[in-house]
Order: structure tokens, then sequence, then C-alpha cells
DNA sequence: GATTCTGAAA
DNA sequence: TTCCCTTCAGAATC
């Protein structure tokens, strides 16, 4: 039986999906390469420096990348792709940040590296003297900066200056969860998590990255951590909804009192030992010229531990301001590293590398999460909105194959399909949500829903009362949004991967039964969203999920 | 004092 | 390149 895998010397990957051994290969690869197509037959995968900085921080080394790559190789392996990753594995950690004699310092056993960065202009600002052959002091004030300048030159620094250990705050689990008088556990995989971020307990277990897929409890590996670093502790969440679920889920797991909790937002200032903000109140100004209002929460308090939620929705002026705090612990959680505006190396240096993410696949293979069924269903455009289409301005054409109103026949056959189920309808543009809504009259929810109304829908959706839920880009945001078994996507955005993520994710929470749950998305075909559509397939691909996809006919015939 | 509405920003 | 959602502060209203 032939390999799966054939390794150019681009540094791509390709692998073969009808393989047998594709699943074990694909598992094999994701830690240190990154997906970059997704067609029917060949993925190609990419082994890039962060994919490998990443890598070696997490811990791997390169003789176990090269031996997964020698067991599924068809070809010999390059030599410049066996040279990339040795270099690019070494990078990590060939320049260390240490605290000694209470100064910064920069220290390398390459005496050539510490030269070349005395001779960099952009390094000028940052280095105070140099020490010796091996090693520089540093700006201790600059130590974001400093590992934000060197990643961008291809130097990605292992930090190991160590953190203050801030003002102490009890902070224990409690065995009994308070709501519904479950035992309550931490899993095995959350475990795994919190071990990884406290590896090497002070120094190395200051700062990272833990990824986990929707679902899969991030929030109690952020209160586990918590309870091993016991320290006051700020969140940084991406909005009230969250903000509330944390502080709701620290009472319900914690022996915290509420007393102890603050709330930092629009609504409340609350400063106590375990604080929770959003991000936007922490990126408000008065106006475009003014400084952040609201920066000093950073320094209000002897902060130990700083926690940032959905790490890959972080806005920019929170990276400045991180980079200013590289001696508090922080911990980043995200069900995906993949930043639209690729902003990747900055996670990186001022949040920390990756330290712990988990496939998918696996979670599901457990029963922590559903198994899901994606199908792609392409269908044409009516023949008058074909020939508007085809005249119509490039800006104005995923618009018109977004909103093909021939994708309300299939919706509807989809549901006749799954008539006992509770799905979920999610689409992009409000005109295309309401001009379903008048043909079915489901309940809708957008962002000028009132929070009341919604609540009201939420319960009624849990209860069973009502089974079919049309929603508004709020499906991306919405914490609260209740689980449903199917969901069905009319359009979406240019392409985003986080979103077809974040939108899988709606429908992932186990299920009673046999676990099953089924995302359908509706796209035009021969237009412009199709292209779109394929790219957000990326990220579900690089997780194991595979897509079905129809044309109108293989729909009929299956779904009539 | 609490709620609801508004417009701006991202 | 879009459109949409969210959040904030401050004003208006109860």
């Amino acid at each position: 039986m032939s390999k799966p895998l054939i390794i150019q010397s681009d540094n791509t990957i390709l692998l073969e999906v009808d393989n047998p051994d594709f699943e074990d290969a694909r598992d094999s690869i994701s830690p240190f390469a990154e997906l970059e197509k997704s067609p029917e037959h060949i993925h190609t995968y990419r082994i890039s420096p962060l994919s490998l900085w990443n890598a070696a921080a997490s811990g791997l080394e390169v003789k176990t990348i090269i031996d997964v790559l020698a067991g599924y190789t068809r070809y010999d392996i390059p030599d410049s792709v066996i040279t990339t990753i040795k270099e690019q594995m070494k990078r990590y950690g060939l320049l260390k940040l240490v605290l000694e004699n209470n100064e910064l310092r920069l220290v390398s056993a390459d005496p050539f590296v510490i030269s070349e960065l005395l001779h960099d202009k952009k390094m000028e600002l940052f280095i105070l003297n140099r020490i010796d052959d091996s090693s520089l002091n540093v700006n201790p004030d600059y130590r974001g900066h400093i590992k934000q300048a060197l990643i961008k030159k291809g130097f990605p620094v292992e930090d190991l200056a160590g953190y203050e250990d801030g003002d102490p705050c009890d902070i224990k689990l409690r065995d009994i969860s308070l709501t519904g008088n479950i035992e309550f556990s931490v899993r095995d995989y959350q475990k795994s998590a919190i071990n990884a971020f406290y590896r090497g307990g002070g120094k190395e277990g200051g700062s990272g990255v833990i990824v986990l897929p929707c679902g899969a409890g991030k929030t109690i590996v952020g209160i586990g951590i918590m309870s091993v670093i016991e320290t006051q502790t700020l969140i940084l969440v991406t909005n009230t909804v969250a903000l509330r679920q944390w502080k709701d889920e620290l009472l319900d797991k914690t022996y915290l009192d509420p007393d102890d909790i603050g709330e930092f937002s629009g609504a409340k200032k609350e400063i106590k030992p375990v604080t929770i903000a959003t991000y936007n109140i922490l990126t408000y100004r008065k106006d475009k010229k003014d400084n952040f209002l609201h920066f000093g929460l950073f320094k209000s308090r002897n902060w130990g531990l700083i926690v940032y939620d959905e790490v890959h929705l972080l806005p920019a002026p929170v990276f400045r301001m991180t980079s200013e705090i590289q001696s508090k612990r922080r911990l980043g959680l995200t069900a995906t590293l993949i930043r639209e505006d690729g902003l990747e190396t900055d996670v990186f240096s001022l949040i920390g590398p990756k330290k712990y993410d988990i496939p998918w696949k696996i979670l599901e293979k457990c029963n922590w999460i559903a198994s899901a069924m994606c199908t792609e269903i392409r269908i044409e455009l009516d023949q008058e909105t074909r020939f508007q289409y085809s005249i119509a301005r490039e800006r104005e054409k995923f618009r018109m194959a977004s909103e093909n109103s021939r994708k309300l026949e299939i919706v509807q056959k989809i549901m006749e399909h799954h008539k006992d189920d509770r799905i979920l309808i999610i689409g992009q543009y409000l005109d295309q949500l309401k001009a379903l809504n008048d043909v079915f009259k489901y309940a809708i929810i957008t962002g000028s829903t009132p929070v009341s109304i919604r609540e009201d829908l939420y319960e009624k959706f849990r209860k069973g009362e009502i089974t079919r839920l049309v929603v508004s880009r709020v499906a991306n945001f919405s914490v609260d949004l209740p689980d449903a078994n199917v969901a069905i996507q009319i359009s979406g955005t240019f392409g985003s991967r986080q979103e077809e993520a974040q939108r899988l994710g709606r429908i992932l929470r186990p299920k009673t039964g046999d676990n099953k749950a089924f995302f359908y998305t509706v796209v035009t075909s021969n237009s412009v969203e199709e292209k779109f559509a394929h790219n957000r397939h990326l990220f579900l691909a690089e997780e194991g999920y595979e897509y079905t996809i129809l044309n109108e006919e293989m729909f009929n015939e299956r779904f009539l």
C-alpha cells in the first residue's frame, strides 16, 4: 500500500485523502503543519516557521517530527525540508530572556546572534549594554516590544524572565458543583491543559495559549489554572454575556465569595480580587486622539494572572497594553489560533506560544462533543437573476449569490427531512432572513431584538416549545444561544474560517442518543460565493471534518 | 435611581 | 470588498 504523504521542497505536504492511513497521518502532522487547501482528493499542508515554533514551544522534538514524516512519506523527504525543520525548531529558544542580578538579559549560546543584534538599528532602542559574547543587558520596560521585534526578524524568544507573583487570592475548586448538585470533576484533557500551562511551575509555566473547541470547557481550564496559581486575576472577555458566564461558573465551581468577584463593564465599574472586564471598555476612547480611559485597570491592582478569553478576537490596542505587562502571567484561551488579520505572531510573542490543543475529532471519539455530518448544497440562480448576476459589478456579485432566493426551497426541504429536530437557520443578511421568515413565520433573532425577547425565545427553544429559530450574525457572538442538532447556513462572511468554526460549534454540544448533529451550507454554484465557501472549509478540514458536496440533483435524490 | 434610547466606533 | 453586531457613554424618560 502506498503512503499518504508527498513532501515537497517548498515546505508543503500533500496528503492523499483516500488513503487508508489518511486520518492517522493527518492527526500526526497537524501539531506542526498548517492546512492550506482542502479540495476533495489531496489536502495541502504547509510547514511554516510559526507552526514549527509553536510545536517547539509545546515540547515537540525535531526527531519526533522527522520520524512522523518518514513514517508516512511516499518518497524521500527533501533535504531542504529537514534543514528547515531543524533550523526553525532550533530558533525557538536560541534567544532567551532571563533575569540575572535584577537585570533583564537577552542570552544566546550563539555569539553570532548576539553580535547580529548589536548591529541592528531597530534593537538599539532596547539594548542597554553588552555584557559578554553571549548576553546583552536590555531595557526591562520593553520586554514585550523586544519579543515582538525579534519574532519579526525570525527569532522567537523563549521568555524565562519569570513573573511577578501578584497578590494572593484564595481560589479553591469545589468537589460538587453548586447548581444541579452534580459531582464536578475536571476532565482528563482539561487537566492536561492545566498542567501544560503550568509546566515548570514558576518560570516556564507563566504564559501561553490553550486551544480547545467550543463547548469543550475552556472556562473550566481557566478556572483550573486560577486555582493552581491562586492569585488576584483579571479576566478579559469579548462581551457582557461571556462576562456573566464567567462569573456564574466561578461561583458555581469555586468557593469564591460573590463579593470577591468584580464586574468591569459599561454597567458596573467594580474592581475586586477577581475582576472580569470586556475588551470593549478597555479600548474605549472619547475621541480618537484621547488616551484609553480605562487602561489603568491593568495597574489598579497587583494582578498575578491575566486571562484573555477568545484570544483570536483580541483587539490591537489590547496587544499594545499587553506588551507593557510582560511580567504578569498570561493565559490565552481560544477555539482557533487563526486570526483573519494576521496578528498570529503578536499572539505568540505577547500572550505566549501555544501550550496545548487537541483535535476536535478526538473529543468526538470520547463523546465530549457531538459528531457532525457536514453537507454543502450547491444550487443555481434562477434564469432572471442569473442574467442580472452576469452584468453586475464584482462587489455586488457576492451579495446577489448569497441572497439567491432559491435557497428557500432547499431550506424547506431540509427542514422537512429533519421534522423532529431542533434547527437553527443562520444567515448574514437581514433582508434575506426577513424574506425567509415572511414565508415560514418562525421566530427570528437579530441584533436589534431586545435582550428580554431573546431570552424568552432561547428559553422556548431550549424547552422544545419552538424547534426552529432564524438567527442573524448574532449566532457568531451570542454565547447563550441554545444548542440545536441541525444548523442550516444560508449565507456568511467573506470566507471566514473562524465563523465556520463558531457556527459548527453551535451544534457540537453532546447529544442524548446517538450524539449526531447535522451542518448544512447552501451555496450558489458557479459564483464567487462558491469560492469563499471553499475557503471557510479549511479550518474544519484541519480538524478532520469532511464535507459532502451535493448538487441540486443529488440533493433531491437524497432528500425526497 | 433605574430603565430605555441614541449615535459613534470598531 | 461587505454588512452586521456589540459595546460604551450620555441623554431622555419613567
